[in-house]
DNA sequence: TTGAAAGCGTTACCAA
DNA sequence: TTGGTAACGCTTTCAA
C-alpha cells in the first residue's frame, strides 16, 4: 500500500487530454478505451497504456462535460421536502434508488424546503434531469411541470397521496388507510368513531385523505365520524382524554401507531378502558404496538415491489407518453390485536 | 392564468442563444443581464427586452454548462448510505442543507449503497463537488479521499462516530452516550451492567463506540460491563429475558429507547421487576419513553447548532487547510425517570 | 487503428 | 453600452 506520492493532491484536475498525452495517443482514443466503445477496435497494447495512464493520473471523467456533449443526462431528481413522515417511505426511496441505479440512472436527492413551487422547479430544471419524482410534500404545480418539461425532463412524477395535474402519478392512496381502519371498527360493532388529525404540516398531507377515507367508509354504514385535532405531545393528549366522555365516542382511529400509543396512554390514565369503553386503532403496524397492553390493533400498509416502478420510470423516459399515467402503489389491511 | 400556449412543451430546450436572438442582442448581453453582472452597464430597455425574451421562452440556464465554464461548481455532495439510524440525524441533515443553501451552495444527496469505497468515491468525483460530507455509514477510505481531492473537491468531511484519516471530521462521539448511561447507573448504585448490542449493520457502527464508552466509564469505577447481542424483535428479547437471571445483572443500557422498550417489556413479561431487580436506560429521549410504565430513563443527545457548521464548511472550501480539522458536535446527558 | 476537429451552453476577456 | 470570440472537458463523425 504505497502512499501514491506520484499523485499530487494539489494542482490542476487531470483531464482526458492529460491521459492522452501521457499515453501518447489522442483524446479520441482515450474516450474509446475508457468507455469501452464497441464500434471501434483499439489494439490491446494501446488499451493498456491508456488505462495505466488514467490510473496513474487518478483521472475521473467530468460528468457535466459528458452530459453537455451528449445533450442529455441520466439524472433522476428526487426533491426532498419535509421530514419523511413514515419509515415506509424511507425504505421505499432507497429501493427505488437502487432500482434506478440498476438501470444506469444517477439518482440525486435535492432539498427544496423553503422554495416556492416555481423557484424550486427552476432550480431543478437547471440540473437538466431526465426525470423528476417529487414526493407529495414538495410543491408541484402545472407551471412548474411545464418548466421542467421545457428544460428537457422526459417524465415528471408525483409520489404521494394524490395526483397532480400534468404529472404522472405514483399514488399512495391514504384514503384506503382511513377506510380500512373504520371498516374494521364497524365490523366490531363500533359506530361513533373519532379520527385523530395531527397538526404538524408534514402530516396534514396524509391526515386529510385518511379522514376522507374514514368518512367514506362510515357513510357506507351507519357510523359517525368525529375529527380530533391532536398535537404529538402529552399535554394535548391529556386534554383530549379529559373531555373524552363528553365526545360520546366508542372508538378512535389514531392516525398512526405513535399517535395511538400517545392517546391510549392518556385514555388509560384518565380511567377510560381500552378496548372496553373505547377501541383504538393505529396505523403502520410498528413493532412497538405489539409491546403495548392491550396490544395495539393497526392498519398495515404494503407498497408494491419497486423494481417494476423503476422499469416504469425508464419506459416513460424512453417513450414519453402523451397522457399522464397513474399507478396505485399502496395496499392497506387491518391487523386485529387487542385494542379493538 | 393562461395556459402559456406560446411555450410548446416539446421541441428543443431553449438556450441563451435563443434568448439573445429573440431579444435582438448578443449572448454575452444575455449573460450579463440574467446574472446581474455589476461590472458592466446595460441600458434598462435592453435589460427588459432580455428578461421578457427569457420568460417567454421559459429559459432556464444549464448548470452543467455553467460550471464547466466556471471551472468549479458550488455543489456539496452528501452521500447517503443505510437508513439513517436516528431521527436526530434527519433533522441535522436538513438543517445543514438549509445552512449551506443560505451560503449559496447546492446540496445534493447521492445514494451510494452497495458500492465499495473506491467506486463510490469515483462516482462522487464525476460530479466534481466542491465539498463532500460523508456520513459514517458510507465507506470513506484514504484512497477515496485522494480521488476526491484530486478531482477538485476542496474539502472532504466525515460525519459520524469517529474520524477518518485525511478527512475533516464532524464527530458525533457515541462513547459519550455509553459513558453517560453507565455513570448514571453507577451513581444509582448499580455495578453489574449489561449493554445491548443491536446486530443490524446500520446500528453496529454506533453500538461499538457506545460500548467502548460504557467500558471506559465502568473502568473508572468498579462496575462490570456485559455486552448483550439483541435483534430488534420479540423473540430475541424474550430469549434474552428468559436467561436474564443467569446473567446476574442489576442494570442494562439498552442502546436506545426502542430497544429499551422492547427489552423492558420482555423483562416485565418474564417477571423481572424494573427498576427493582434491574434498572433500564435507553437513549434518544423519545417521547415514547415517557409513556411507558415505569417511565423510561434515557440519555438525551444534543447537537450543536448547524449554521456555524455550514460556515465551517464554507471556510474550508475557500481556504482549504493543510491539516484536517476535528469538531465535536454531540453532547449527551442522562435523563432520570423511573426505570433506573 | 488512430487522429483532427466540431460542437454541446455558458461566461469573460477584449475590442468596438 | 454592446458584440465577437475563445475556452471549459468531453464524445463522435469523418478522414487518414
Amino acid at each position: 500500500m504505497s502512499q501514491l506520492p506520484e499523485q499530487p493532491i494539489e494542482g490542476p484536475v487531470p483531464t482526458s487530454a492529460d491521459v492522452a498525452r501521457l499515453a501518447g495517443v489522442s483524446r479520441a482514443t482515450v474516450s474509446y478505451v475508457l468507455n469501452n466503445n464497441a464500434a471501434v477496435r483499439i489494439s490491446d497494447p494501446t488499451r493498456r497504456r491508456v488505462r495505466e495512464a488514467a490510473t496513474e493520473l487518478g483521472y475521473v471523467p467530468h460528468a457535466a462535460a459528458r452530459s453537455l456533449r451528449a445533450g442529455h443526462s441520466r439524472m433522476v431528481l428526487l426533491p426532498t421536502g419535509n421530514f419523511p413522515p413514515a419509515p415506509l417511505h424511507h425504505h421505499f426511496l432507497h429501493e427505488l434508488e437502487s432500482g434506478l441505479r440498476r438501470l444506469d440512472y444517477t439518482v440525486v436527492q435535492y432539498g427544496s424546503l423553503g422554495l416556492d413551487a416555481e423557484d424550486a422547479a427552476r432550480a431543478w430544471a437547471e440540473l437538466r434531469p431526465v426525470a423528476v419524482i417529487a414526493p407529495g410534500s414538495v410543491p408541484l404545480t402545472p407551471q412548474g411541470i411545464a418548466v421542467l418539461r421545457r428544460s428537457g425532463a422526459k417524465a415528471v412524477f408525483t409520489l404521494g397521496p394524490e395526483p397532480v395535474a400534468g404529472a404522472h402519478a405514483l399514488i399512495m392512496d391514504q384514503r384506503q388507510v382511513g377506510g380500512c381502519a373504520v371498516r374494521h371498527l364497524m365490523e366490531r360493532g363500533r359506530r361513533r368513531i373519532g379520527v385523530v388529525m395531527p397538526e404538524e404540516p408534514a402530516l396534514v398531507l396524509f391526515a386529510e385523505p385518511r379522514l376522507a377515507g374514514a368518512r367514506q367508509a362510515a357513510a357506507a354504514g351507519t357510523a359517525r365520524i368525529e375529527p380530533l385535532p391532536l398535537h404529538h405531545d402529552e399535554e394535548s393528549a391529556a386534554a383530549l382524554a379529559a373531555r373524552w366522555r363528553t365526545l360520546g365516542l366508542d372508538a378512535v382511529f389514531a392516525y398512526d401507531d405513535l399517535h395511538a400509543m400517545l392517546l391510549m396512554r392518556a385514555l388509560q390514565d384518565a380511567g377510560i378502558e381500552v378496548p372496553g369503553e373505547t377501541a383504538v386503532v393505529g396505523a403502520d403496524d410498528l413493532m412497538l404496538g405489539r409491546l403495548l397492553r392491550p396490544r395495539l390493533s393497526s392498519v398495515r400498509m404494503e407498497l408494491d415491489t419497486v423494481q417494476p416502478l423503476a422499469d416504469l420510470v425508464d419506459r416513460l423516459v424512453r417513450r414519453p407518453g402523451k397522457e399522464p399515467e397513474r399507478h396505485d402503489l399502496l395496499r392497506a389491511r387491518a391487523v386485529h390485536r387487542e385494542s379493538s
